[in-house]
DNA sequence: CTCTGGATTGAC
DNA sequence: TCAATCCAGAGG
């Protein structure tokens, strides 16, 4: 018989054509869930930062030329630009896999880094894929939550809309509990308001 | 081809 | 506070 989480039904491409701003604070409190051949694993979202179009130096869609930013695709890049619902994944300082899921219409390069997940299922799995036992520590910042959801190059591109790797509704969040801020670990456009988090969640990534 | 720096993490 | 570690992007 299956759990309620492996039923439960991914969210419709069109709620990943909302605007990025306003799609990064309603993922939280959705489910992330990823059935691989070790298991099934899933988390509460807790935690996001909206990536932009423009105005967004911070964004890999954005790519300097001369004194202006400039929308490019790139290897790297080119999820962002694809449909919305879709998954682009990077690698980061030569150990950490990033996890964003695409927003806004095909061919605009717009995405939201999840940043942090409530483990919520499957716990077992992604104590032993992080090696650590602390229930805090399992997905709290994006290189150990992929670690923990077994996320990586394989999933760059993935609908997430259907398949293994999806986004399904969870509880409601009253908007009081979300938090907004600024986002973490960037140098540029540091002071733009696009982190959101679930107020009082210990699952949240620290700083 | 070479160089630079990054949407991080964990150990010190 | 800081090193690890590798690759994307840029420039020659």
């Amino acid at each position: 018989m299956e759990s309620e989480i492996q039923a439960a039904h991914p969210l419709p491409v069109s709620f990943y054509l909302q605007p990025t701003p306003v799609v990064a604070p309603r993922l939280l409190g959705k489910l992330l869930c990823h059935r691989t051949p070790e298991g099934m694993a899933a988390g509460i979202i807790v935690e996001t930062e909206a990536y932009l179009s423009g105005e967004d130096p911070a964004s890999h869609s954005l790519l300097r030329k001369g004194e202006q930013w400039r929308p490019k695709i790139t290897d790297r890049n080119w999820p962002m630009f694809g449909p919305p619902g879709r998954a682009y994944v990077y690698f980061v300082y030569g150990r950490n896999w990033c996890f964003n899921i695409v927003t806004g219409p095909d061919g605009v390069g717009e995405a939201v880094l999840v940043r942090a997940l409530e483990p919520a299922a499957g716990i077992e799995l992604m104590k032993s894929r992080r090696g650590t036992d602390n229930l805090r520590l399992l997905a709290s910042g994006p290189g150990r939550l992929t670690q923990a959801m077994g996320i990586g190059a394989e999933q760059n591109g993935a609908d997430l809309t259907t398949g293994d790797l999806t986004v399904a509704e969870g509880e409601q969040i009253p908007e009081q509990r979300v938090v907004q801020t600024t986002r973490v670990g960037i140098k540029l456009a540091a002071d733009l308001p696009l982190r959101f988090y679930l107020k009082d969640s210990p699952f949240v990534s620290r700083r």
